[in-house]
This record gives C-alpha cells, sequence and structure tokens, in this order.
RNA sequence: GGUUCGUGUUAGGCAGUUGCUUCCCGAAUUAUCGGGAGGAGGAAAGUCCGAACUCCGCAGAACAAGGUGCCGGGUAACACCCGGGGACUUAAUUGCGCAAGUAUUAAGUCACGGAGAGUGCCACAGAAAACAUACCGUCCCAACUUAAAUUGGGAUAAGGGUGAAAAGGCGAGGUAAGAGCUCACCGCUUCGAUGGUAACAUCGAGGGUUCCGAAGGGAAUCCCGCUUAGCGGGACGAGGCAAACCCCACCUGGUGCAAGGUCAAGCAAAAGGAUCUCGAGAAAUCGGGACAAGGUUGUUCGCCUUGAUUAUCUGUUUAAUCAGAUUAAUCUUUUGGGUAGACCGCUAGAUUCCGGGAGUAAUUCCGGAACAAGAUAAAUAACUGCUGUCUGGAAUUAAUCCGGAUUACAGAAUUCGGCUUAUUGACACGAACUUUCU
RNA sequence: UGCCCCGUGGUGUAAUUGGCAACACGUCUGACUCUGGAUCAGAAGAGUUUAGGUUCGACCCCUAACGGGGCAG
C-alpha cells in the first residue's frame, strides 16, 4: 500500500453503500462551513480501512468546475489521511466518507487553490477523528 | 503608426516530485510490486440536421404522417458546402430622364415553387376589403325657375378622405365632366430569335377591341404559332396572406450503444431427491466402494455405529422409544428464463498533412508520410524550478536589475460529416476610418 | 447518454381562424369598528423568458438561444 495513494480499492463505487451512507450516515461542517462530510462506521466489518468518495452537486457549477473540485478534494484528503488510517486500524472499524462543498459555487469561488481547499479538509478530518 | 470589423492558424515549452488510468513486459500468480509506452477540444457543448452501425418489421403499390423547395454541381448523405441567377435594402456616380422610372459600382440581406386549382382570413377606420363600390366631389338634364340654393333622374374612379392595402405610373391629347378612352415613354405580360446544361439574360414583334349573357361562357375582329377546309394560345386577365389549410415536385419503414450480444450470484417458479456412486435383481431389497458425523485412542492408520432436521398424522406402547406415511416446512440437485454484477460491442479510419494531376470552386484521383484516449460514483491532476510570451517600475540608445500575469470559453462517454452557440491573447492576410512623414 | 414537455403581474391560472393581455388570492389606500379580523369601495402592479424573422398587426406562426421540469437503469 502507498502511503499517499489513491487506488480504486479506497474508492466508494458500489450504490448500496452510498443508500447507506444518506440514509444512516452523520453529516459534519467545517468550521468555515465551506465543506460537508458524511460519514458512517460500521463497527464489525469485514475488511478494515477508509472507502471515500467526493460528490459535488449538478446546480452548484459547470462541468470542468466540478471535475476541478473533486480533485482538489481528493488530492488534499489523499496527502492527509496518513493519521486517519492509523486510527482507523487501531479501533478495526471500516470508515466510509462522502466529502462535498457546502457554500462554495461557481459564481463566489471561480478559481479556488489547493492552498485554500487544505484547512477546511484538515478541519473535517479532525472532526472525525473525535467521534472515532 | 493607431482603432474597428472579417477570415484563417495556434492554445506556450522543458525538467523534477507525488498521484490516477489503459496496454505491454517481468516478479508474484487472489491481492500486489517494479519497468516501459500512451492518456481531452476548437468547439469535446447545444442535440438542430445528415449518415455509419444495431435490433425489430417488410411480396408489391397506394394513402396517412413528417420533411425539403430559384438553377447547376459536390458528397456516403444532408435543412451542409461551392458556383451561377433573381429579388430587396442602403450608399455613391451631383449618371440618364420633365417626371415616373432606370443604368453602373460598392456593402449587406433573402425559409427564393404555386395566390391563373380550390377553401379560409383581412380587426378598427372607411361609401366600398373582393362576382367591387358613388360618402364628399365634378358634369349634364328636369322640377321650382332669371341666377344661386334645394329636390329628383342620370354620367363619372380624375380629385378628397379612411386604411397596412382601394383593380399600373407619368405626361399629352380628348371630353359636358371624366376614364387605357387614345398616344409617347416606363412597368407588366405573350410569342419568337440568340446566348446558356438550366435558373435566366439580351434583342425583336405583339398586347389596353366590339357584341350577347346574371354568370360559367359564347361569337366577331386582331396578333402569334403549327402537322393549315383547320387546330392551339393571347388581347393589362383586376389586392395581400401558403412561417393559414392546401396544390405541385422530390425525399423518408421504426429504433436508438441505457442499441444489441455472451456468462451469471440472489429472489421467485417448475420438476425431482433425502449422502453420492457401482454391481446384482422384475421389484422390494441386498452387497461393495467413497463421503460426512459420532465413538475408541496420546496421535495417525485401523475398527465400530449412524446416514440430514423440525412439525403433523397413523400404528405400537401406560408413557417415552420405535416403525411407517411423504403430508408440510427446511435442506439439497436439476431446469429454462433472467436481475445485481462481469465481459463483448469499444475504438485503425467516408482520418490528417505534404507533393503532383483534374476542376472557376466545393471536391476528387494518384503517390508519400504521420497519427490514432477509452473511463464507467466515471482517469487525464497537484506542486516546484528554469525558460518563452505579455506587462509594471528603475533606467531610457541598448544592455541590465526588481516585480507581476501566463489567462478566455470550456471536459471525451458508440463513431463520423455539417450547422448553431460560447470565447481570451498572439500571429498572418484583407477591408474601412484616422494621424504623421515623403 | 438518449428522448419528451413547459416558460404570462408577488403567487396560482385564463386568453385558439393571429386584432384592447383577463380572473382569483396577495399588496396598498379609504370606509365601517374603541382596536383587529371579516365586509364594502377604490387603486397600483406585466407588455407575455431572451433575440431575430413572417405578417398591416404576434402571448399565439417559424428559427435560434436561455432557464425549469419529467421519462428510460
Amino acid at each position: 500500500m502507498k502511503q499517499f495513494g489513491l487506488s480504486s480499492k479506497e474508492r466508494i463505487k458500489n450504490k448500496k453503500y452510498f443508500d447507506l451512507i444518506y440514509s444512516r450516515g452523520e453529516v459534519l461542517f467545517s468550521s468555515s462551513n465551506r465543506l460537508k462530510a458524511i460519514c458512517f462506521i460500521d463497527r464489525n466489518p469485514d475488511n478494515i480501512g477508509i472507502k471515500t468518495a467526493f460528490a459535488v452537486s449538478k446546480k452548484s457549477g459547470s462541468a470542468v468546475w466540478r471535475n476541478r473540485i473533486k480533485r482538489l478534494l481528493r488530492e488534499s484528503f489523499r496527502l492527509n489521511k496518513s493519521n486517519l488510517t492509523e486510527l482507523v486500524y487501531e479501533e478495526k472499524v471500516l470508515l466510509f466518507i462522502v466529502f462535498s462543498p457546502n457554500t462554495i459555487n461557481q459564481e463566489f469561488n471561480k478559481n479556488i487553490s489547493l492552498v485554500e481547499m487544505m484547512p477546511d479538509v484538515l478541519d473535517l478530518l479532525n472532526r472525525i477523528r473525535k467521534i472515532l
């Protein structure tokens, strides 16, 4: 397993999981209210690890902008996930997270950079650690 | 030199680190790791047209429905492209002409068949809005009567007024007043000749007549053409709307990769079975082997016992137990269809560039070279450095130093050809305007 | 990805051979009442999503764009 990698095994790809997460998951907001994360913890799992997805609503912007937001979210999660991974292996749980923008949209945040995005993601990851 | 517009080209380059994804090679052979090669646009967009491909349907023809609409060419095809024609708008030529109109040049626009097959509509205003009509007016006659005015009977589409639109325009003659009533010119239209594949253009000749009928129409006269005892066509044929119905000509079967195909958990259904298999036998059943569970044993082999479970019913029995029924459920086997899911379809073709030939051009033929993403909760990204380009400041002849920007529109989803829409900077070409110099 | 439908005052709906954009609720003002509600009287508020075209004339017909909704697993 690569340290900073994010392969297809660590992503949510099944519709069943999305239904589970959106119906029973817990919604968290970052302190600046720009991002939100929906997470669900499976206490008796088959596999141990983290599974993530990055969802952007179709109403918030054009296809280019949505792709860019997803890439930036993925990038910032990928570089900062190591702490959380250790904790998850200690607790022996399966953690699902779906990241989404909350108040960001194309009108006001046309060209957002990675530096602006990173603190919000870190904030969210800290909140998730507290739940565990 | 600057500004604006149009057309075309192009979407900075190199290196490093981290990461995603497709294919190939190697190690492992489930997972994964290492190396190599590749990884978004001019519009990938809108989904407005046209095709390829797919399955379904289909003897043939017609109707319905939908589409296209000047002519010719290109193309796999087209609502596309190229060339030609025509119409309209604006400007200029202080063009020609008394005027109406018309010629040439430049720029732009055109969904540009048919209103002479039929039906329908044309509000308000106006006398009248479609087989026309007399409101005001003009003129004549009659009455009262000298005249004017008034009333009645006629003639008249020149003038006024209404309207988007009132049955060619203008000038002259003509007349009681008028009128294509007559004439010149222009327009319109018919026929012919010439040019052109054709749309069409140029030239020439003719065309506004009279009588009958309510009308369709008929007759005469004149003109033109022909196959010439005759036949056919025409004589201003009388508004607009077909992006109203419609007529004419041509085109189209439907469906869309979530098409379609292969494999196939689960659930449901159907048919069996009660561990499987071999042998004997008509069958009940018997025997051997394997398998599973339990017992024996420190362990293995071996040996022994049993052949899934629960409920119900029947028989036996005091009861349990045991035996049977195969009744129900569970379990299990098979079957066809087939969901989740996986795979195929899936990326190498009506491709691009260069040279030569054909063609005014679109395009096409020949030769050579190059390239060619295939994801599926959906990859193609992030950061750093150098450099190119643009730009601000210091400086200003250049070099140099410090700093900033690198952007717009926008992200493949079966694949092509177009159209439409969005859009920044740079470069090239062309046009218009303006400034300076010669 | 493919297909289909819609767009009219603040809100919900009308307006069809193409001829003045209508109604209800809401809003505002006045009357009634000690005050409010109810009731009565009156007023304002659109130029029909946008841009072109056809037509004398367009909510209506045609073309393009923009926005919204739905269907197909």
